[in-house]
RNA sequence: GGAGAGAUGCCGGAGUGGUCGAACGGGCUCGCCUGGAAAGUGAGUGUGUCCUCAACGGGGCACCGAGGGUUCGAAUCCCUCUCUCUCCGCCA
């Protein structure tokens, strides 16, 4: 949520910034409600002074055996008064906060400006694209010949977009999995941290894929609101919800693997084929929570960290900084990690990494309490895949491939291959 | 699934209708004491929001799990929900 003082106060820079995502901001509407509540609640906040001014006449009274009944008659009319204006009130700021839930994070000045992926600016590359001289085969087909990777079986079981994996492709996936936490715990600092895959409604507002984006959500036929975790970063950024940290618990670093459930909807038709775009997949996934002043360098350290995975992997990518159109809802600026698919002779992103500043702060209340101030102030979040796995292992498969029918597994997986360095087909 | 108990500030814990943002204890912070420490001792110590002040500060409103209700007045009474704990049953 943005900040609604500066919804009160910079409204035009508001709207204009929000511009840049090409979207229209109805200031009069807003400031017309604005007006209003303010008017409202500063009137509803005298009767209530009045009301605990009288309640305390009245008690004295009584105590003193004195006639209170003429103080009783006052107390009706303010509470008259006091429930009109409260009714009205109460009517404005669901509106408004309603309103406000649906304005996404201002874009930092560094995003460069675009309505689709096309305008998303390139930062870096690393590593060098493989040359084969031989006809390139896809996962879907090096995963079939493997006998590891099936599509039409979890079709059967539960429908499109699924994949079953088994034997050796299935311990590539896993140990693509273990790498990834055992690396970031061990190398860069973070606590592996287990959580629900199921959350309630509050989760997803606080880190902002409600109101907006529930069709994208499998929800439960449950009677309680719950939800399927499309990442790690719901269950696990909300661990600091209604948190007041002190400074020794910061920067908070966490590393979680979980599956990740998304319903796709509105991707009809893309990326149809393989395990690039699937309703179930797992990620391991970075969050932390830092004092506002680290949060732009540790956007950049978070990439790097997700980055370290890449190149030990020896997997070529590119560092992209998401356009203004491209950009999610909740986040001031990221980058996509693209890894290099020979399969689509493409790359294709396989990270995002965040900085959220305190938009979900806000709505999470996490907070911390400045030494220097003394006062609680919002923290900034940011976090970032390190890495998809599912996309991993497609990387794997595809880049690792030769003209022997064989998948070399890159070194710093062998010790949790149990020391395989080939998957033949 | 059945039966019961509970939810109060950083923690423990009192408070069953009025002057309660909340006793008391612990913790923590600052000070005194001390060669230094412990013990002792004094003071302070919630969050949000609005108004006010040059500043220090001062003031209003709200918050005692969440939401509703009763009442002139609710931490306290009533209803609903959520969560926690204990026992029984079932079970990975």
């Amino acid at each position: 949520m943005l900040n609604p003082k500066l919804l009160r106060t910079e409204m035009d820079e508001v709207a204009r910034q929000l511009g840049r995502r090409a979207l229209k901001i109805d200031k009069d509407w807003f400031s017309f409600r604005e007006q209003k509540r303010k008017q409202l609640q500063t009137a509803a906040e005298n009767l209530r002074n009045q009301r605990n001014r009288n309640s305390k006449r009245i008690a004295q009274g009584k105590a003193a055996g004195q006639d209170v009944s003429e103080i009783m008659d006052e107390m009706i009319e303010i509470n008259e008064e006091l429930g009109t204006s409260e009714a009205e009130l109460e009517n404005y700021t669901t509106e408004i906060n309603a309103w406000m839930l649906t304005l996404p994070n201002i874009p930092h000045e560094s995003v460069p400006d675009g309505s689709t992926e096309e305008d998303n600016v390139v930062i870096r590359k690393w590593g060098e694209l493989p040359n084969f001289d031989f006809p390139v085969l896809s996962h879907v087909d090096i995963g079939k010949k493997l006998g590891g990777l099936d599509f039409e079986k979890s079709a059967k079981i539960s429908g499109s977009r699924f994949a079953t994996m088994q034997g050796q492709v299935a311990r590539l996936h896993r140990a693509l999995i273990q790498f990834m936490l055992d690396y970031h715990v061990a190398e860069h600092g973070y606590v592996e941290v287990y959580v629900p895959y199921i959350v309630n409604d509050a989760s997803l507002t606080c880190t902002g894929q409600l109101p907006k984006f529930e069709e994208d959500l499998f929800k439960l036929a449950t009677d309680s609101p719950y939800y399927l975790i499309p990442t790690a970063e719901v269950p696990v950024t909300n661990l600091w919800r209604n948190h007041i940290a002190n400074e020794n618990e910061l920067p908070a670093k966490y590393v979680c693997h979980t599956p990740c459930f998304r319903s796709e909807a509105g991707s009809y038709g893309k990326d149809t084929r393989g395990m690039i775009r699937q309703h179930q997949f797992e990620k391991v996934e970075l969050v932390q929570l830092v004092k506002p002043e680290a949060s732009w360098r540790t956007l950049e350290e978070l990439t790097q960290h997700a980055e370290k995975i890449l190149q030990l992997l020896d997997l070529p990518y590119r560092v992209v900084n998401l356009c203004t159109g491209d950009l999610g809802f909740a986040s001031a600026k990221t980058y996509d990690i693209e890894v290099w698919l020979p399969g689509e002779n493409t790359y294709r992103e396989i990270s995002s990494c965040s900085n959220f500043l305190d938009f979900q702060a806000r709505r999470l209340k996490a907070r911390w309490k400045n030494t220097a101030t003394g006062k609680p102030e919002l923290l900034h979040t940011l976090n970032g895949s390190g890495l998809a796995a599912g996309r991993t292992l497609v990387a794997i498969l595809e880049n690792f491939q030769d003209n022997q029918a064989r998948v070399h597994v890159p070194e710093v997986l062998r010790p949790y291959m149990g020391g395989l360095e080939t998957l033949s087909f």
